[in-house]
DNA sequence: GTGCGAATACTCGGATACCGCGTGTCCGAGTAAGTGAGG
DNA sequence: CCTCACTTACTCGGACACGCGGTATCCGAGTATTCGCAC
């Protein structure tokens, strides 16, 4: 999985720790995690392209959740950046692999392969699709009493 | 993910349907599904590593299951294609998120974006864990009965 | 006919190129703030 | 002092290169078969 899913996901969450009406640029996220800022611009574009993120252009512009907290999920922020294509891809080679004489009553169904990798991906997006920005936010604060206001300090001082 | 885990499961899946001691060389495989034999070939010796299939070089030689089908589940095929890394790779690029007088209290426990990504991860691989090759040839021949001796004549005849 | 040895054909196994996609960068369009002059 | 037009600085947005991991291939090491020959 592509590194972007981690930049999202931190900008997202410092989005929310914000969570005021002032749009925050990708140079002050850029220069925060430490990251190449034309890059991290690219990705957080997909994430206004999802949805996820409103983009106010202009001088003091930046980028804004366009969606609550409660309202955004792992499978939104992992669709947003890897695109909604399945992990694993059918590529229907069983049908060659009985000669010529194999009857069509074979393939009509799914394939069996295909059905079972499935399955598993599913649980993933189950689980991804269960957990919220606000979930995560609140377990970081549980695990690290007091990092929400040094998060806010930090993009707001310097 | 790459293509390489269907082509393994298609010839894990012939194999336990051939269930002989009479092992298979990547060439029957490969004119059977219609795939590149030295790539295929480089692909099989990641399942001999991983213990899945057993070799036997020379002539009349080739592959044949390490264990029974039913010790063989999607988990280890994943693995032992795709390697056992995490799809997910945490760089800790929160703790450059907020300056210098961050506290390192902050930092002892993981990252919650980690935590979440890695609980939807087990799921994923819980439930490739919980599917054998047994219950992915039953299911096969559930939907499309007799496909089993119609797979063992393809390969046998041919 | 039978046993033995060399030639042979076929297999796996690792070392070697190729290429598409994620990674990284640059420049232009557009907007709001700041500035100065004119009324 | 207030208004307004202009300059300016800063932002997003898409178009343009680079490098690495998956993809694909080739050749050598090794073994069971097979053929031929001597006995």
């Amino acid at each position: 999985m592509g590194q972007g899913v981690e930049w999202a996901m931190h900008v997202l969450l410092s989005l929310a720790w914000l969570d005021g009406d002032q749009p925050v640029s990708t140079a002050k996220f850029a220069q925060a995690y430490d990251l190449p800022p034309a890059y991290l611009n690219k990705q957080l574009q997909s994430l206004v392209k999802a949805g996820l993120l409103e983009s106010l252009p202009g001088a003091r512009g930046g980028f804004r959740l366009a969606k609550p907290e409660n309202r955004i999920t792992l499978m939104d922020v992992v669709a947003a950046i890897e695109g909604p294509e399945d992990a694993f891809r059918c590529t229907e080679i069983r049908q060659r692999g009985m000669g010529e004489g194999a009857p069509e009553r074979f393939f009509e169904d799914t394939c069996a392969v295909q059905s079972s990798m499935q399955r598993a991906e599913l649980a993933w997006r189950k689980a991804l699709a269960a957990q919220t920005l606000a979930d995560v936010r609140a377990e970081a604060e549980r695990h690290a009493p007091g990092v929400g206001v040094a998060v806010r300090a930090a993009h707001t001082g310097t």
